[in-house]
RNA sequence: CGGGAAGUAGCUCAGCCAGGUUAGAGUGCACGGUUCGGGACCGUGAGGUCGCGAGUUCGAAUCUCGCCUUCCCGACCA
């Protein structure tokens, strides 16, 4: 089927190969995750999407808790007054703001900022609650919703109203709080690998790419299947900067006061967009088994004039759904009137890891066929022991994802020494470049302008450059830097 | 926010240039039947303020202007 014909087939989605960011979205929409919604750069996400959002949150909520962290709200509104204290903040953050300007049929006599992020009005609340050192450290969280006006987004990976949650500390000592910074980023790497089965590279953020209002910034970047980066969660070392500008102060055990030393980090929806262009394929979706709201379908075959082989089937299905009871996410696809090849289709469009088929013919020899998402492996398989099998067959899943993600992450990333290697790096497609980096910002900009659409993404924490010349300037360099078109 | 493309049924689109019956197709949807192990087939039926608003005209999906939304490329940014 030619290119021309697939797309005038409304079943059909957009190849990778053809055009990326068409298949993205054609994929985001066609397996119901989200649509469009009426306000510019909106988007409603489906009761699909959510229950995917929504086990990412409890894995990450647990992560939270457990590194002894409490939930809470704070409002979205934000008054500019409150907003307004720290200067490279508001800066940085100005022409994302929206402003409320009127409520209740008449002009609101200050603007209230609805939050891009709520560090200002944490601070404000704070420094009515934080008195003595007995108070610290202060560690918080909130899921909450946020605006940002961007002038473009994407489905999930920049949305002018997104989902995330904002963690927020207050700590004693400067190393603890740095020590926080890297302990929440470390979260986060635990979530992208072991849940959602995306291997990261953890690192620093170089001065133009930092968050504005803190001393600095890590984040965990992630590989795309088009060889582009996503910046997929992010952990600040604010230092002082917004206790002093909020006059946060506390008593310490010599009853001196001290401004704490603060924390913020965050993870939004936009994984979710990570998730789906990282595993996904020219079918759809391909979810890990760990988050995926259906783990696996059971699609019963059968047929109307066929009762006897009808009854069969039932008992089968019944007894998977029994045996199975709440060890695997389990959906029975038992819809009348619609084909099998149908069926396939669609959950293979939703990126649901496996699917039983069961069928009077197979049945016959006391089996069943299970087919794996990810390859498209098909096998028969007895139906007695079936169901203990499940969760076993899921985590290989889960394993062999990440494995297949890490295989091209590693195959598509390379070394470079100079500008020149830099530049043929990326003369065929995108990669990863990693490479001796000064951190100058001068050179920051030369090589930026050396690679159409490149950004430095982070200054890599798993590598050291010895004091290789810088491939800029050529200076000895402290850092290996990864250099990356990002979304 | 600049450049380009697009918006007609849930979806993919035709019709527009050369204005004129009741606006079409495929797919999807509902019902009936035959089917049923990879997106079946036959029949019947429902479904559209032609993105929104002005204007030109006897008459606008079609021409003009403005606005909105989406997609692509930039600039900007999580």
């Amino acid at each position: 089927m030619s290119a021309e014909q697939k797309r005038a087939d409304p079943k059909s989605i957009t190849p990778q190969s053809e055009d990326f960011d068409r298949w993205y979205v054609d994929t985001v929409l066609r397996a119901e995750l989200a649509d469009y919604a009426p306000v510019r750069g909106c988007m409603v996400i489906r009761p699909y999407g959510f229950a995917l959002w929504e086990n990412v949150q409890r894995a990450l909520d647990d992560m939270i808790k457990r590194t002894g962290h409490s939930n809470m709200y704070f409002p979205m509104f934000i008054p500019e007054s409150f907003f307004a204290k720290e200067a490279d903040h508001v800066e940085g953050f100005a022409p994302e703001v929206a402003w409320v300007t009127h409520g209740g049929g008449r002009e609101l006599e200050e603007r209230l900022a609805i939050r891009p992020t709520s560090e200002t009005i944490i601070c404000t609340l704070y420094r009515d609650w934080i008195h003595s050192w007995r108070d610290l450290p202060v560690k918080i969280n909130q899921w909450a919703n946020m605006c940002r006006w961007e002038k473009r987004t994407r489905l999930f990976l920049r949305t002018t109203e997104f989902l995330w949650q904002e963690g927020h500390t207050f700590h004693a000592t400067d190393e603890e709080a740095g020590g926080e910074v890297s302990e929440m980023l470390g979260c986060y790497r635990e979530l992208a690998e072991e849940w959602l089965a995306i291997p990261v590279i953890p690192g620093r953020k170089t001065e133009s790419e930092k968050f504005a209002g803190a001393r600095y910034t890590e984040s965990i970047e992630a590989m795309m299947a088009d060889g582009w980066a996503l910046q997929s969660g992010t952990s600040h070392h604010l230092a002082q900067n917004f206790t002093r500008a909020y006059d946060i102060t506390y008593s310490d055990r010599a009853n001196t006061l001290q401004h704490p030393f603060q924390t913020s980090w965050g993870l939004s929806t936009r994984i979710i967009g990570g998730v789906i262009m990282v595993h996904g394929d020219d079918r759809g979706l391909v979810l890990p088994p760990r988050v995926a709201p259906v783990q696996v379908v059971v699609v019963p075959i059968v047929r109307s004039n066929d009762p006897e082989g009808t009854a069969l089937v039932e008992d089968a299905v019944r007894r998977i759904q029994a045996e199975a009871g709440s060890s695997v996410r389990l959906r029975v696809d038992d819809r009348e009137g619609m084909r099998p090849g149908e069926k396939y289709a669609e959950w293979e469009l939703r990126g649901v890891p496996l699917r039983i088929v069961v069928g009077a013919k197979d049945l016959a020899g006391g089996q069943v066929t299970l087919v794996r998402r990810l390859d498209g492996e098909q096998r028969t398989t007895p139906l007695d022991g079936l169901a203990a099998q499940l969760p076993g067959l899921l985590e290989e899943t889960q394993h062999a994802l990440r494995a297949r993600a890490q295989q091209r992450l590693e195959e598509r990333s390379v070394d470079v020494a100079s500008l020149d290697e830099l530049v043929a790096a990326f003369a065929e497609r995108p990669v990863f470049a990693s490479g001796p980096f000064c951190n100058d910002p001068a050179c920051e900009v030369r090589i930026k302008a050396a690679v159409h659409a490149l950004t430095v993404r982070v200054l890599r924490a798993d590598r050291s450059a010895d004091g290789a010349p810088c491939l800029a300037c050529g200076k000895p360099a402290d850092h290996v830097a990864l250099f990356a078109r990002a979304y």
